[in-house]
DNA sequence: GATACTAAGTGTGGCAATTACACGAAAGGC
DNA sequence: GCCTTTCGTGTAATTGCCACACTTAGTATC
């Protein structure tokens, strides 16, 4: 035991919400615990802080070695701290969650000893530590936030269509959205840019595929423009 | 030293950003260090957390020992890591803000040893750590914030007129709002309960005294009910 | 190659919410 | 009793929001 300290210090750790999209459904990747406590259970990825890396590098860190993932939009959450919410000591952890477009991810693909899987945020599995409750804050702060940053996007890959748009909108807020109404307002914005291309390979009228302009937006928020849904 | 751990912990602590308002201006409650390093430099109030209370009863409690505050509005804000945010060692530093009526919390009745007093929070002083950062965090997420929390109320006093709220509001935003709209708006809201009271001791007509009815605030959210100014 | 299917793309009118704006009433000070 | 200060109130114009349906383009099927 080489590092010795006056007084007993909280373990640190960062756990880390990983949502993706899919066709009907906002998903969570999961990790299958392999030791006790909760042996065989499903957890949100995570592990301890080293002292010589930030927060953010860590949650970037244990990220990619659990899962794979990597080059995410992630934003600090909450940090949780209740003094008995690890059994096995006092355990404080910072968490955050990430947005990524789970095409491009496929789990299995990079993660070979720890088990992953994404899972229907609908239908969690029963979930270790005070996990639920975590995945329940970075649910509510994708919704909250949803509608007034940029963050959207963050769910699709570089190029979509505004019709997959409005489709992550849908989701993630759990209500159906007008057409015309959500075309004519994210497309007044002026955000998006069209790439000029059209989707490939489907069995209907292509859709215009468009980008995310992030210089554009930035510029604006400065000079007073306000994102909202 | 006798605690000693397998690998090296960062020390934790919280710190508690306290707005308060004046007439005029939105303040800050800072103490001044009296050890190195930044001795005899203003930081915000706060320090270690124990292994035995949670990140929030840390943070209150480091509140009424610093400044004698207690009682009041406390929110999780963010949770600073740096690694070199502190010269001595690594230290992760969980931020709370604290919202309060500086009237009935004079300062230097209830703090003998440690120094410390309200800022304007147009002319902060120079600040140890990396405690100026947090507070424009602090600030931001209260200017954020007050728009569609109720929140407002917690820098006044428990009844308060209708005016005073206003100010509030013109304070915090740093913007004028036209008087009528804006009671007509708060008043629509059903959220306030005239005491019927009225202002004493003020040489002009007096104002009614409104009390925010957090039951009912409650009860409304309940039922999709959305805040906002 | 004609027909059927699917999703893309587009404009208007009604209603609700927001904004701008000014003056008489009440109270205490002098 | 007159002056000063703040309180408290309504309306009209504008803007923003929401509901709503058909034509176009591309593939697949027969």
């Amino acid at each position: 035991m080489p590092f010795a300290y006056e007084f007993a210090r909280p373990a640190l750790t960062v756990d880390c919400v990983v949502f993706g999209i899919d066709e009907d459904d906002l998903r969570v990747m999961l990790i299958q615990r392999g030791i006790e406590p909760f042996a065989g259970m499903w957890a949100i990825p995570g592990g301890f802080v080293r002292v010589d890396e930030s927060l953010e590098d860590a949650a970037r860190r244990e990220l990619e070695e659990e899962t794979g993932i990597r080059d995410v939009f992630l934003e600090q959450l909450f940090t949780f701290g209740r003094v008995d919410r690890d059994p096995r000591e006092r355990v404080v952890s910072v968490a955050y969650y990430a947005l990524t477009n789970l095409i491009g991810h496929d789990v299995h693909a990079r993660t070979d000893a720890t088990n992953a899987a994404w899972f229907a945020l609908s239908e969690p599995p029963e979930l270790s530590f005070d996990h639920a409750e975590i995945l329940e804050a970075a649910y509510a702060r994708l919704r909250g936030k949803v509608r007034y940053q940029p963050i959207g996007f963050e769910l699709l890959p570089d190029r979509f269509t505004l019709t997959q748009l409005q489709r992550v909108y849908e989701i993630v807020l759990d209500r159906e959205i007008d057409k015309r109404n959500f075309r004519k307002k994210i497309l007044a914005m002026g955000i998006l840019k069209d790439t000029g291309d059209v989707q490939k390979d489907v069995a209907h009228r292509a859709a215009r595929l468009y980008r995310f302009d992030k210089r554009v937006y930035d510029r604006m928020v400065r000079k007073g423009f306000h994102f909202e849904v």
